[in-house]
DNA sequence: GATGAATGAGCATTCATTCAT
DNA sequence: CATGAATGAATGCTCATTCAT
């Protein structure tokens, strides 16, 4: 990478970060871009070279941060030592939760997102093949594909919902009380999924 | 309630139905109260004689809908009528998922905000005694009081975090498709509530 | 008129006013809204309640300035006294003529504008019917409505192009020496308009 | 001319004309440096080697266009071969209307810059001696150079301000059935200073 | 209480200009 | 010569808030 390239991402790296601890503190609403260029030491202009605004900046800033999270959990979960599926998954979930406990300024920003959504996009962003990651998970299992992605989509949208509340605000319980009951739920929701499957649709 | 309290209501409500509409169709980031008023056809100044700003409207809104949405469900849902806690429980959420199937506004307005800390602010300030109805509806269950609280919290959490995509986006699929996986997935959380409960707390 | 409508119309008048000395001062192109505001000792965005943007308040003072112009020449120039048609125009005209002379800096405000379609507007939003002082004018030629126009048309355009560089410049030579010609050249034009009508168009 | 020169002149041609577009276009009010090095396909920086700003690149713009208006007109108008100084002029004019009115972009352009300065400016930067070509065109005339020069004046502005209206709006009428009537306007004009001249300068 | 004209701090955004490469 | 990333002063514009009527 040539010396100009390299300042180039540096800035925009300089940006990206100072806006998400902006972000986290001040709420997004009640940031600005003055804020934020200020603070990064970088004249107003040259964000207009990156970003539209400061929309676009936290949508790049959601696939990166979600991107980093989930390949942090593959790498160090453990998770392909286990043998179950539910062990592997579990062992990934809990991985997650651990490094949003130990950075709330991350859970407070990334909680809100972290939905199928944004899952998706990050999915399609990230270098990362995360179909054949859960497939490999869930190999030893006869259902099919769309079946799969109804569970997966199940267990991250409960996850991802309670985990905001209980680490953010300790509320119902705190953390390390949820957690068996987030267990339990996981994998009574994946043993239910393992059941004959349902048939009639609810119409309305 | 006399011909001025009468009218002094009816520009209040004006107001945030007014709002209501705007805030679910151009977001209310991008809502300004001159929208609002010149909308619903009130001077400016009035609005600050019962609003503090537009968040403290919205703050009103979802307290005041959300209210609605339950008394709803505790009306018409029929829940009363079914023997086990759990058949009640669901009674209860597919009424009011059917409500927000049929008002994709109020889906999109209330969905962020139908949480566990939306769900005790509309207790909280509502006529309705929900520790009574939900103590009620799990009466014959031996578990204690928080652990019911839990409990609640999980399953709703659940529901309320897979109903936005489902029914806005219809993804990953439709909600007519997803309702019976969801029933699944909210009874095996129920059952494994039923179940020893986990003992050892998982530290960080 | 209520007290608050002519404060109104008195901070619209301050601003009109304070810009029109600002454009032909520094030049519309560098004159910037916080100038004219500051100027005129008046908010920012009071501006904005008057006016779209600096070119809104140019048209406004367009027609405002043009309409006084002809509005003096019609009741002071003496033209009604004159019996030839072309003694009354030629009247009117140097009456106008005067008024900019003496005026530089409504002449070169004016003079870009001084032409067939500001006419237009200027006749449509006055008071004054311009199309019957017109034919008052040239009532006893057996001329038709089109003709009359186009006559109208050609003898404003070569006064409006005119004037500006002799007046503004002195160039080729100062407005009385030009004056004269001036005269010849018009009367010249409206004998040429009693001959016979040009019959052949001719095609591009 | 070396192979960079003309790398160089290519360069600012290349300017030069896609600026002719955007100032036509969007006005040059509304276009920037930025448009035009982009449209362009040049780098920014390149921009200031030739212009010092964008109403620089305009005045080099009036002077080439008009330059070439003109010398299109001396070779092709077949004025030469006319014998009366009237016919001489007439013919040069109709060829330049006709230039424009085939090229409403150059006309936009030019329309408001067709007079005695821009005419001046265009003579100085010429290569084309037009005070000659004017000389030899009313050689015959007794007319001392500076009531010559009041003449080419008058009537120069007669027809820039005519055309610009009729040739783009088509209005009050349309181009062709105008041109009959700005020849008799433009005979009677040339008539009436054959004439005796004016001798009773008017005072303010 | 109700109004809406006026305010001006505050913010986003543009864009001519520079200069290291 | 040519480049284009970086700059930041300049400017347009918004909009919550006030207050005289």
């Amino acid at each position: 990478m040539g010396k100009l390239e390299e300042n180039k991402l540096q800035k925009k790296n300089r940006l990206m970060d100072t806006a998400f601890s902006l972000y986290t503190t001040k709420g997004i609403v009640r940031t600005t871009i003055s804020d934020i260029v200020e603070k990064a030491g970088i004249a107003k202009g040259t964000f207009y070279l990156y970003f539209r605004d400061k929309y676009d900046l936290e949508e790049k800033l959601i696939v990166r941060k979600s991107d980093e999270l989930f390949r942090h959990a593959l790498e160090y979960s453990g998770y392909a030592g286990k043998t179950a599926p539910e062990e592997k998954l579990i062992a990934l979930i809990d991985d997650i939760l651990l490094q949003l406990k130990n950075d709330p300024h991350l859970m407070r920003f990334i909680s809100k997102n972290l939905s199928w959504g944004v899952f998706r996009r990050a999915i399609i962003h990230s270098e990362v093949d995360y179909a054949a990651v859960f497939e490999s998970i869930f190999e030893t299992q006869p259902t099919d594909r769309k079946t799969l992605e109804i569970e997966v989509y199940t267990v991250l949208e409960l996850v991802g919902s309670t985990c905001h509340t209980v680490i953010l605000d300790s509320d119902p319980v705190d953390m390390d009380t949820y957690l068996p009951y987030l267990h339990r739920a996981i994998l009574a929701i994946l043993r239910s999924f393992r059941e004959d499957p349902p048939v009639r649709p609810v119409s309305a």
